[in-house]
DNA sequence: TGAATAATGGTACTATTTACAAAAACTCAG
DNA sequence: CTGAGTTTTTGTAAATAGTACCATTATTCA
């Protein structure tokens, strides 16, 4: 049956009104998992909901959508007005629409992730938010809503996106050394790689920008410093590529 | 500023139920793409529409979603009413939720894709579906709504995901040969591949069962018929794999 | 029976990946 | 000042995988 337009019945304008009426009672939420990288633990950044339901609970940052606003600015506002991060690079990642997933009413969520550099952005709790901070994601339990759910989606969504897309340099500085690439890559996936095979790897795919500069401090033979060329890197992201390790 | 709180504003209880009411006027769509394979040309189930808007446009069949719907659910639903095909498998794809998208008023629609064999399914167009038909993917050129958009983001998932996922059989009979599995793949992706390479690469995944049976009534040598073993098929589902060719 | 056709098997060559060792560059303790 | 400790960086041999291309095989049809 069409929810505009039924042939078979004739209906009162009235009566056909109050009946498409009843198509039109959702609501739209968004929701951010933003993805930071502190150098060892792969986070995410979380806010403690300040209200009801779930008031006290641990949540997304996310919120309704306004009826004049598309909600691809939604993320953006949304994430910005509950944990004061700017605007940044958010992709939709999934929508979820279960009936029940809202006590309030019938909400269908459309889930946004990012991946940015933990170092760079200081999150600030803000609207009905009372904490917005970086949590590791192993820590993470109970969740309000179906949040939970929507991290494991966007937690196995970068993994195998990792895997064939150049991403995952948004979390660190814009300087890093190949131990600390290793190290992120390491902490998405879960596995360990051989240091000198996945040098010549990264190194192979052209991606990486030498600089005339090494670490310093450290006790050891200092690193060279990379930073990544953003025009191989556009090219790579269109292309996608296989990292295959 | 949050839909459900806003800690600063005492409002009336029937100003603030008014207030949260404008949140709740969104419509809720689904629309599918589902991809068929001829042998040939890699086609697209697309509905002419019986009603306004956009009368005798061609469009993705799709719809609203019920109140008490889950969105998947709907998926399944509005493509069995208006094309008569029976539960398939369906993913979801994106969401398209600009503003103006929908003349008629607020609607979000939510995109799912499949993959199904040509041959085991004849689309019937039911509902207000004034057609339901197969056409070539090249052949399409104006849609009702964002349809042409929808289609061509679900094209670029496709060829993406025929890389790195052995998805594609759904597209072939049970039994099929190499040859045709080859040109199904020519098909998505628009280039040519070896032949005895190509053989080699499908047959060391180890994913095709050789059956004892062979083409026949062809005027040459005839071909070794395959099928896929659904347990490898699983296993290379989850863990992805790299299809470079 | 042989011409036509496409499937299948094989092979030499090249490129990539893997595992592991050796050398290099720095700090720090003595 | 020197050598132990640590990690980066380079190198390399062996194993694996990919590529181009040719020979053989099995069928139909004239």
């Amino acid at each position: 049956m069409s929810a505009f337009h039924d042939p078979q019945q004739a209906l009162t304008l009235a009566a056909e009104r109050e009946r498409l009426d009843s198509f039109f009672h959702f609501g739209i939420s968004v929701d951010c998992v933003v993805f930071g990288f502190d150098g060892l633990d792969l986070q995410i950044l979380v806010i403690e909901r300040g209200a009801n339901p779930y008031q006290g609970f641990q949540a997304l940052p996310g919120d309704l959508v306004h009826p004049n606003e598309d909600t691809d600015a939604a993320s953006l506002r949304v994430l910005h007005d509950l944990t004061g991060l700017p605007d940044i690079y958010l992709e939709q990642l999934h929508t979820f629409g279960r009936v029940d997933r809202h006590p309030m009413g019938r909400v269908v969520t459309v889930a946004y992730y990012s991946l940015i550099d933990i170092r760079q952005y200081a999150p600030k709790p803000g609207g009905w938010a009372s904490q917005a901070q970086w949590v590791p994601i192993e820590k993470i339990s109970t969740m309000a809503f179906d949040h939970a759910r929507i991290v494991e989606v966007a937690l196995s969504h970068l993994q195998h996106r990792i895997r064939h897309q150049p991403i995952g340099f948004e979390l660190l500085t814009e300087e890093f050394t190949l131990a600390q690439l290793q190290l992120l890559y390491e902490a998405i996936l879960g596995t360990q790689f051989d240091k000198a095979n996945f040098r010549k790897k990264i190194l192979a795919m052209n991606l990486l920008q030498p600089l005339e500069k090494t670490q310093h401090a450290v006790r050891h033979r200092p690193a060279r410093l990379y930073r990544f060329d953003p025009q191989r890197y556009s090219l790579l992201m269109e292309r996608g590529f296989a990292f295959e390790l």
